[in-house]
DNA sequence: TAGATTGTTAATCGATTAACAATC
DNA sequence: TAGATTGTTAATCGATTAACAATC
């Protein structure tokens, strides 16, 4: 199964849960198609690959869906996620996601500065010296890393000794997924600059629209 | 261009910047091939795509390379943004990007809570009403969007009607892009729920090794 | 029955990789 | 010259789409 799949199965079951919440009973692959914007085809092909069947004529029950989805995905209780690095986004995500909240739950943060650290706090914010302990104590399998680059290399350090199995890295630090562990990266700049970029080229494009043979193909920067 | 091509541009520029501050002057294909985990007839055909050109033998130029991945991406000048909501998020990324930063500059903040505003500030937080005036005035091309997900539609309808041509989208409303206006989504709880469920298919794939025909491949997850 | 939607197969498409001639 | 690396072409690969038979 690739990212892309992934992504899609959890965007499926995003749109999902919205339209039980509206109290949607039936879909078809026709409506996901054009909520996530890719082809009915897709869809279909998708939920067979993955186990979930629908009725000719009469759709799929949102319902099965959702269960089916939630159980591969992985989703059905909600995990418990440390946040190490609390200045300006660690912080922002203890905010965000700290205490109890619906599938995700920052049960603690961690910080190197003495006058950052809150132990007493809800969701309390710790020395990263206790960090490797509480990872142990509380079977922690999910970090999030949000530390200034120079730092990270030493907490990869303390979590390879950990059973962290997943890091969500917000640093700018290249960090590659190994056998021990799956790295997702973030990195908030070169998303703005993407974003530059394809504002840049976009215009390009529209200046020289009509000739032939152009590199920059708007619905591909669009998609 | 597609946005994979982009990011692999985006990606480039990066690994050479740090490849120039060591002091490198040439690089070989293969060098940024591993670096970026990507073939190398990969970033040869990308290079020859866009004009970048090499010598037989003796590789690539860090400093052209550079220059024309700079200008291509439209990195050359430094670009203004503002942050549209100033909460968890949208400060974590006022302070980080907020004044004179390479590449990125934010110039200002807006908000709809009077006690967050700031109209003195370096970086000032200015009222929401303020940010269409404020937007043509300073000839605003890419807006950060970090508002509750109720206030993202109303905010879209004022975007609309100014310059902006490029949102990086980090609320969860499920916005596309249009030819007025290219959008660029991170939903940072997606990808949190993304790694766990990475994490519990790795795990599922691990336990059921060496059975043929599984449907999870950990090189695909892994990549 | 007529109409609509799934499940599945074949066709298409595009991106990536492998291989190698050119050449420094 | 021998060796190494680019630029380019052909082959491969995988994902996506189109089309349609099955069937509710």
């Amino acid at each position: 199964m690739t990212r892309e799949a992934i992504e899609r199965l959890s965007r499926y079951r995003g749109v999902l849960l919205r339209l039980m919440g509206l109290g949607f009973v039936k879909v078809f692959s026709d409506n996901l198609a054009d909520a996530l914007g890719v082809s009915a085809s897709q869809v279909r092909k998708d939920f067979v690959a993955f186990g979930m069947h629908g009725v000719k004529r009469g759709g799929y029950r949102v319902a099965d869906l959702l269960e089916r989805l939630s159980e591969l995905l992985g989703m059905a209780e909600t995990l418990p996620v440390v946040v190490i690095g609390c200045g300006n986004i660690g912080t922002a995500l203890l905010h965000t996601y700290g205490g109890k909240r619906d599938g995700i739950r920052v049960v603690a943060g961690f910080d190197i500065n003495p006058q950052t650290l809150a132990p007493q706090a809800e969701v309390p914010i710790l020395d990263v010296h206790e960090l490797l302990p509480f990872l142990e104590k509380n079977q922690i399998r999910v970090a999030i890393l949000a530390v200034p680059e120079e730092a990270t290399a030493s907490i990869m350090n303390t979590l390879r000794r950990s059973a962290v199995q997943g890091v969500l890295n917000f640093t700018r630090a290249p960090l590659r997924s190994d056998h021990h562990c799956l790295v997702q990266s973030i990195d908030i700049r070169m998303e703005i600059e993407k974003l530059f970029s394809m504002v840049h080229l976009w215009r390009a494009e529209k200046e020289q629209a009509g000739r032939p043979g152009g590199a920059l193909a708007v619905p591909g920067v669009l998609r």
